[in-house]
DNA sequence: ACCTTACGGATTGCATACAATTTGTCAACC
DNA sequence: GGTTGACAAATTGTATGCAATCCGTAAGGT
């Protein structure tokens, strides 16, 4: 059944935001909606067709997807997607945990007094503007500064990695997800001010207990909004 | 050089060994050997005929290389080789320990004690036989073992991840890379005897000083290897 | 003289055609 | 009757051509 409601909404202008952009999200989509389930197969063909491109750019989005750890491929047999459901999601944090709380250890006394400061004043200037709509970006900024004071650009480069990736579930369950942001000020407040205090420990666990809030919200969201999302 | 015929013409079988993996391998070889350095633009055009196929090829296995977070793609703009040096081999090597530490944590009390005799069995055999040449199995299949007891495949993919880029950079210095699975038999042996007395701070530790060996190990090789490796 | 803008070359991104491999099916054989 | 072999359909991997985009250059206007 190829009926395609969205394939393409906007038309043929599908070119204007990217070709391999759309399948990615459009997988990704699909996989958080339940559309498609852990175990199915990726056909090609149907995947170009389901997103009214060729088959090239539906291979490089499989490609990113499996860098991203979504989908798996085995050679000349496809792609196959890999079970996402909350199980998959506490996982995904559990390792993004590992790898910040790492990094602001190891940020700690190295990360310019004056970043901090900026952070700070952006958070206060959030907290009493209650401006929820630009917050994730200040929310990113914050651990990218952090992941990128730890002066190890591969764990930087992962925690990038896995921020894209909860991004991308943001971007699909957003619907339910728009007040965790004003929760996490707080928790980012007392990052800093660990930082700040130069305790690495206090500092990562302050972390790690942010982190496993965003979890929460996160698994909660999905499983409002992945109304069909059953593992095997 | 590239005088090669290539006769693309549809009826020549000209096909080498032909593929994406070549296109990884060599590239990786060239970069760990300083053929290239970091920041070098890759032109797909002319790694396409550096290894007699075509951009599509090469193009995934830019991507392939990108998810290993070997190179970086912009939009539009190519590909670029990040740096490859000590410094960065010994990050590598940090996030791979921050993975398999926890991993090892959360596989205390978890992993099959039957796997445990029989990987302490192998092992035994292995220092007694000497079999060098096949010891490489026996170490990825170990960690590979510790890493699925953990009851995260997510953390378990990473870390197969990781042991694949190693293994990648094993592959191109293997030359001087003979000697280290003697020495790491024994690091072995130490977390298999912690995982089986149920310590899993002392199993983290004994899987931490195993990589912090293999990371010098691998860093001199690479020292070696690379002789005009030269970072920015 | 400096800035703006139009053009040319080169490179990436996508679409399509072909070759190679895998998988499913059916018939012949043990 | 069960198993094995080959054949056919489908799918993946690769090659090539074309369109879109970006960078460098040079000409023209203020």
């Amino acid at each position: 059944m190829k009926s395609a409601p969205q394939s393409s909404a906007p038309g043929s202008n599908a070119r204007a935001s990217g070709g391999k952009a759309v399948v990615v999200r459009g997988l990704m989509h699909g996989l958080l909606r339940g559309h498609w389930r852990g175990g199915d197969r990726i056909a090609e063909i149907q995947a170009a067709e389901r997103f009214d491109v060729s088959r090239t750019p539906v291979r490089e989005a499989l490609l990113e997807l499996a860098g991203l750890g979504v989908v798996e491929l085995r050679r000349n047999c496809g792609a196959v997607f890999l079970p996402f459901g909350p199980k998959e999601l506490r996982d995904i944090y559990a390792v993004r945990s590992l790898l910040e709380e790492e990094a602001t250890r190891l940020a700690t006394n190295r990360i310019d007094p004056e970043l901090l400061v900026q952070l700070h004043g952006g958070l206060v200037m959030l907290r009493e503007t209650q401006a929820e709509d630009s917050g994730w970006r200040l929310d990113r900024r914050l651990h990218s500064v952090i992941a990128a004071a730890s002066g190890n650009p591969r764990l930087a480069g992962e925690i990038a990695r896995y921020g894209d990736l909860v991004q991308s579930v943001r971007e699909v369950v957003s619907d339910t997800l728009r007040h965790i942001h004003s929760t996490s000020t707080a928790d980012h407040l007392r990052i800093l001010e660990e930082l700040q205090a130069c305790s690495p420990e206090a500092a990562a666990a302050a972390m790690k207990a942010h982190l496993a809030q965003a979890a929460d919200s996160a698994v909660a969201a999905l499983e409002a909004a992945g109304t069909g999302t059953r593992e095997v």
